[in-house]
DNA sequence: GCCAACGTTGGC
DNA sequence: GCCAACGTTGGC
């Protein structure tokens, strides 16, 4: 099993908002790395980091659990969709997601702050990048380990 | 609200 | 296939 960051605007879909629907599509994800990450190398079980962007402060806030194989994104298929593609059909759609389940919020969120001034135990790390806009990142075992440690409020 | 970073588009 | 223009992301 492989771990993950995945991000999103707390303002759009949060941690609570997962927590509250249990499992959710992962939708709207509309770049190919992301894309590719979900259809080719995300496997059920697998678990990620939430992220929660565009936050007040960003941060690692729980965790999520790869759930079902991957299928084409719904969203892409209605025109009412902000996420609507006209390029791509039923045959041959463009966009693929996977769901993901709700697994454990964080006591203490990992703020972005807080993994940058570890920049060093950190070293890799993608998210804490200058200009990483990526949504589906790989995260390194031991950097995921660490920071889900921090999560649960136990010293690092 | 600003703007750096960077992915995508489209003219050539 | 190059690359300038444009749009988006996302921290600050």
């Amino acid at each position: 099993l492989r771990t993950w960051l995945i991000k999103s605007e707390p303002d759009v879909f949060s941690i609570d908002d997962l927590a509250a629907k249990g499992r959710s599509g992962w939708d709207g994800v509309r770049n190919y790395q992301a894309r590719n990450y979900m259809r080719d190398d995300m496997k059920p079980g697998d678990l990620c980091l939430f992220w929660h962007s565009n936050a007040t402060p960003p941060g690692a806030v729980g965790l999520a659990r790869v759930d079902g194989a991957p299928r084409p994104d719904p969203t892409q298929f209605d025109p009412e969709s902000e996420y609507y593609d006209p390029k791509s059909t039923a045959a041959e759609p463009r966009w693929v997601m996977v769901d993901v389940a709700f697994h454990e919020k964080f006591p203490n969120p990992v703020t972005l702050e807080s993994l940058k001034a570890r920049a060093d135990a950190f070293e890799g790390l993608l998210v804490i990048k200058r200009g990483m806009r990526l949504s589906i990142q790989p995260v390194e075992q031991a950097h995921f380990d660490a920071i889900v440690a921090a999560g649960r409020g136990q010293a690092p």
